[in-house]
DNA sequence: AAAGTTAATTTGTCATACAAATATAAAATA
DNA sequence: TATTTTATATTTGTATGACAAATTAACTTT
């Protein structure tokens, strides 16, 4: 007689155990700094071997779910997610998802403008004044000429994002975030030059500006002429790559 | 005398393994299907034990970067990351982010009918026979009766994504596939009545016949007053949720 | 009472062994 | 000879046990 056996296990057991404990933070049975029991204890919990756990552990790791912490106060915790908990996440998502289907930065970079217009829409009328404080000292660290490119570019991801939050939709910050890192190979190229510096970052200004007195209009105006300066510099540095 | 001493790995050393081969991933020395060495050989390599290897290779496999099969011609290899492949990845993500931050799903719904609407403008433009036919498909499994809650669920899914990739712009598919999954608690409670089921596939059929004749306004009117239809089943639920 | 020391707890790492899957090559059989 | 079966080698998956490192709590000593 054939008996039927349950259809068991195709998937590897450390992917089982974390399938499990990631259904647990969704679901809310593990809330945000909830601790983990201990390793020993999910393996004899789950009837697998701490090594199997421990492989569990690091695939949530990687997705930034839990964090651990040696020592007897120490041990495994839930994070809380933030949209910046989250950018890693996303940077590498995104960024391997347009650099591994060659998706032209045409394509990003239209989709940006009318997604950062939007959050341009949205940050004139909602932003604060901590929000336009944010925004402010993010410039600030843009105009000093001494900062490595490396800094730069932090600052302008960092200025981008907060016009992002000044719409006050999380949601939308959420996507944008995602935008803004796709983009960020553009980004990089300006950044070693003097002279391109000095045009992004007026740009800055007057779109701060615009945002401060809620110009929505001037405000996406703004941001087309630099999304359409981004794309242009993108365009001669193809044509002198192909030269070569 | 104070020796100076390397700043040193302050991170753990699967995390570092984990590190150097997601790089080598993104920087492209190694391409899709390509295949790593053996855990041993990496362990070899990197100088340290397996296990450390394999919990590294556990946090690749998390973000989908790699899979791993048993046997001689077996081993690691490099993923190919589609739009569907990431959206695992995305889902979990967004919906996390979603439930962690009480994210309303106003919040949510603003957003994907602004995006949704840029996705129906550049689909009516863009759209191919294809494209169309696939929409007819999933279509057609909506108006089926006998389908299950979850079964209609997919199908709208598929529907909307379909949408996505008629605009032909992947950046933005890749995220709206974020927002489509955030918003499918909302869908979730329609699938389980037949009346609402009736409506919402109406709306979907004008929609694609608007899409076909490629009439931007009229499409971006059903959508907008298909997320106002959701966004009213939201709040009726929810009111029925607070008299309990 | 304050400071230093020790002990206990928990994650991090290592070493080794065996199990399971799977393709290749060899061997047995029709 | 052709085909099926069997053996075998390779590689990931899992288990066990041990020790290292970090960190806190309790304890001891001054």
């Amino acid at each position: 007689m054939s008996l039927e056996l349950g259809p068991v296990n195709k998937s590897s057991l450390s992917k089982q155990v974390a399938d499990q404990l990631q259904e647990a933070i969704l679901e809310g049975s593990l809330k945000a700094d909830d601790r983990l029991p201990t390793e020993e204890e999910l393996a004899k919990r789950f009837q697998v071997s701490r090594p199997t756990i421990r492989e569990a552990l690091k695939r949530l790791a990687a997705k930034n779910l839990i964090r651990s912490r040696r020592g007897p106060t120490g041990g495994t915790f839930v994070n809380h997610l933030g949209t910046s908990e989250l950018s890693d996440h996303l940077t590498t998502a995104s960024t391997l998802y347009v650099s591994m289907n060659q998706i032209s930065l045409t394509e990003v970079s239209s989709t940006r403008l009318k997604m950062e217009s939007l959050c341009c829409q949205l940050a004139c009328k909602h932003r604060t004044q901590s929000d336009i404080e944010l925004m402010q000292l993010e410039l600030q660290q843009q105009l000093d000429n001494t900062i490595s490119p490396e800094q730069f570019c932090a600052a302008d991801v960092r200025f981008h994002r907060a016009i992002a939050d000044a719409s006050h939709n999380r949601m939308l910050s959420f996507v944008m975030y995602t935008l803004i890192e796709a983009l960020q190979p553009v980004a990089n190229m300006i950044a070693y030059r003097f002279r391109e510096r000095e045009i992004i970052t007026g740009q800055h200004k007057r779109l701060l500006g615009a945002i401060t007195r809620q110009d929505e209009q001037l405000a996406c105006a703004i941001l087309d002429e630099q999304i359409q300066y981004l794309d242009q510099l993108h365009e001669e540095a193809q044509a002198n790559h192909l030269e070569k």
